[in-house]
RNA sequence: CGGAGUGUAGCGCAGUCUGGUAGCGCACCUGCUUCGGGAGCAGGGGGUCGGAGGUUCGAAUCCUCUCACUCCGACCA
C-alpha cells in the first residue's frame, strides 16, 4: 500500500477524551474513530490488526476442534426468557423491538442460541463431543464504556460452546480450549495468565480468566514469578491425547495467579516464596467456563446416551475479546514514539520511508523495492508522501510496523539501504538485492 | 446509577466572568527556499460557537430547557 494513496488520519496531539495510552495511540494513528460512547469505527489500519487477531484466533480454535459458526447480532428474546436470563441480564442488555412490536435483543452473548442449534441437530451420544464457535459483534449496554476498545459496548468476540456427554469428558473439552488460549496469546506475542475466576453472570463450576500482564490494566493481580519463566511459545500438543493435555492445564493451574476478588492472602503466602510473589496489573482477554447443564435443561438440549435414556448435555463457554485485544497488545507493546506491534498482528510487516520522494534515484530503487515486496507477498506500506525525514520517521515509529527500511541517497550510492527493527530500535546497513529476500518467507 | 466536568475549524485550545466584526497553534491549500529525526518565509481556505427557545438594538458570552461526550466511584468479554 502506498501512504500516499491511504486512508491514514494520523493525529499529533493526543484526543483529550483518551485516558491510557491504548486509546490516545489507536486515535493518533488513525486506527478507530469513536462514533458514540463505547461504540467505534474501525479504520484501515485498526482493521488490519483487528483482522489478523481475528485469524489467528480462528486457526487455533480449528486446530482445537472447535467448528465455526456465524450467529446474528439481533436475537429473538424468546430463547432468553426460556433461560430465565432475559430478566436475569438487567439493563446490560439491549433490548428493542420489530415492526410487529416482538421483543428481541442485540446479544451480549450467545449460549440460549447455539445451545438451541446443537439441540436441534444433535441427538444421540454418537455424535459428541462437538465445540461450536463464532466470532462476532457483541453489545453490552455497559453502564461507563471507557478506555476505548477495551470497554466498549460494542465489541468483537469469539465465543465457543462445547458440548459433552459426561463431567470428564466436558473437562476435556475445558482442557482443550484452556490449552487453545496459550497457544492463541502465546502467538500474538502476550503472556496471558490463567487465574481462577468467578463465574459472574454466566453462572458455572470451573472458570478461568486469561490476563495480560501490563502496568495499565484494570484488575490487580497477584502471582507466582514462575509463570514468566514458564514455555509460553507454541508448544506442539495433541489435542485428542486427555492427559497431555490435562498435564499442561494442570502445569499452569497449579502456580498461584490470582485477581484482586479471587486473591486468597493467606493461600498465596503459603505457595509462594516471598521473593517469587509479583503484583502487578492485568487485562482480561478471555473467560473460560464450565457450566454442565445450566442451559441445556432449560432448554431441553439433550441427547440419547448407549443406555437410550435422554440427557441433558455438559457445556462450557469460552470467550475471547477479539476487539479488546487490539487495545490490550497495544498496552503491552508500546514506547514513547508509539506503537510496537508483535509481528503476527502487525498491520504492515515492513514500513519502507523514501527519504527523498521527488528524486529519480530514490523513486525508482524504492518503486522496485516496493513492487519486489508485494510480489513476494509481503505486507508493506511504502511512504511515498512529499514529506521531510523527521515527520516520515515519526510517523512510522508511531504505526508501530515491525520493520523499516529506509532509503536515502546518502546509502543508495552504495546500493544499500537501512533496516531498523522497530522493537530494539537496532539499524543496520542490507544490500538493496537482498532486502526483498529478507522479508519474504 | 451517584458525584464532577466539557461541548468554539480535522486535532489541541483561548475568548464566556464584564454582551459589540470569532481568534491562536498544529494540520490543510499555493509559491519560493530547504530537505537523514516532526523546517523557514510569504500568501490562502475552512467554524449556523452541540441543539431549541428566550432576554436584548445586538448573544459564543446572560436566562430556561435539551442533547452529547469525558472523568471519579459502584459494576463488567
Amino acid at each position: 500500500m502506498r501512504l500516499s494513496q491511504y486512508f491514514l488520519p494520523i493525529l499529533r496531539d493526543d484526543p483529550k477524551e483518551a485516558e491510557i495510552v491504548s486509546h490516545k495511540l489507536m486515535l493518533r494513528c488513525g486506527m478507530i474513530r469513536q462514533e458514540a460512547a463505547g461504540s467505534y469505527s474501525w479504520l484501515p489500519l485498526g482493521l488490519r490488526v483487528l483482522r489478523k487477531i481475528e485469524q489467528i484466533v480462528r486457526e487455533e480454535q480449528n486446530r482445537a476442534g472447535a467448528i465455526e459458526v456465524l450467529m446474528p447480532t439481533i436475537q429473538p428474546a424468546g430463547l432468553w426468557r426460556k433461560s430465565g436470563r432475559y430478566e436475569a441480564y438487567g439493563k446490560e442488555m439491549l433490548r428493542i423491538k420489530d415492526r410487529h412490536d416482538r421483543d428481541m435483543l442485540f446479544g451480549p452473548t450467545n449460549e440460549e442460541m447455539i445451545t438451541d442449534i446443537f439441540a436441534q441437530g444433535v441427538q444421540s451420544y454418537k455424535d459428541l463431543p462437538r465445540n461450536l464457535y463464532h466470532i462476532q459483534w457483541k453489545f453490552r449496554d455497559e453502564v461507563r464504556p471507557r478506555f476505548g476498545v477495551m470497554r466498549g459496548r460494542e465489541f468483537l468476540m469469539k465465543d465457543a460452546y462445547s458440548f459433552d456427554l459426561t463431567r470428564e469428558a466436558g473437562q476435556h473439552s475445558y482442557n482443550k480450549m484452556f490449552v487453545s488460549y496459550l497457544k492463541t496469546f502465546a502467538r500474538m506475542g502476550l503472556k496471558a495468565v490463567p487465574m481462577r475466576a468467578e463465574t459472574g453472570p454466566i453462572g458455572g463450576k470451573d472458570s478461568h480468566e486469561f490476563l495480560i500482564l501490563a502496568d495499565t490494566g484494570e484488575s490487580e493481580v497477584f502471582f507466582d514469578r514462575a509463570f514468566h519463566d514458564m514455555d509460553w511459545q507454541a508448544f506442539e500438543i495433541d489435542y485428542d491425547d486427555v492427559e497431555a493435555v490435562a498435564k499442561v492445564v494442570d502445569d499452569f493451574t497449579s502456580k498461584y495467579a490470582a485477581t484482586s476478588e479471587m486473591h486468597d492472602q493467606a493461600d498465596y503466602e503459603k505457595r509462594v516464596p516471598a521473593d517469587r510473589r509479583v503484583t502487578g496489573r492485568g487485562i482480561e482477554v478471555g473467560h473460560i467456563f464450565f457450566f454442565g447443564t445450566k442451559y441445556s435443561e432449560p432448554l431441553g438440549a439433550e441427547v440419547q446416551g448407549p443406555d437410550g435414556k435422554m440427557v441433558p448435555v455438559q457445556s462450557g463457554s469460552y470467550g475471547i475479546g477479539v476487539s479488546r485485544l487490539v487495545g490490550g497488545i497495544i498496552e503491552a507493546s508500546h514506547d514513547e514514539a508509539g506503537i510496537i506491534w508483535p509481528e503476527p498482528v502487525a498491520p504492515f510487516k515492513v514500513g519502507l520511508i523514501n527519504l527523498k520522494a521527488g528524486d529519480a534515484g530514490t523513486d525508482a530503487a524504492c518503486e522496485r523495492l516496493y513492487h519486489a515486496l508485494e510480489c513476494k507477498g509481503v505486507d508493506v506500506l511504502y511512504d511515498d508522501r512529499d514529506e521531510r525525514a523527521g515527520a516520515k520517521f515519526g510517523a512510522m515509529d508511531l504505526i508501530g510496523l515491525p520493520w523499516q527500511v529506509i532509503v536515502g541517497p546518502r546509502g543508495l550510492k552504495d546500493g544499500i539501504a537501512e533496516v531498523k527493527n522497530r522493537r530494539t530500535g537496532e539499524r543496520e546497513n542490507a544490500a538493496l538485492d537482498q532486502l526483498v529476500g529478507r522479508f519474504a518467507r
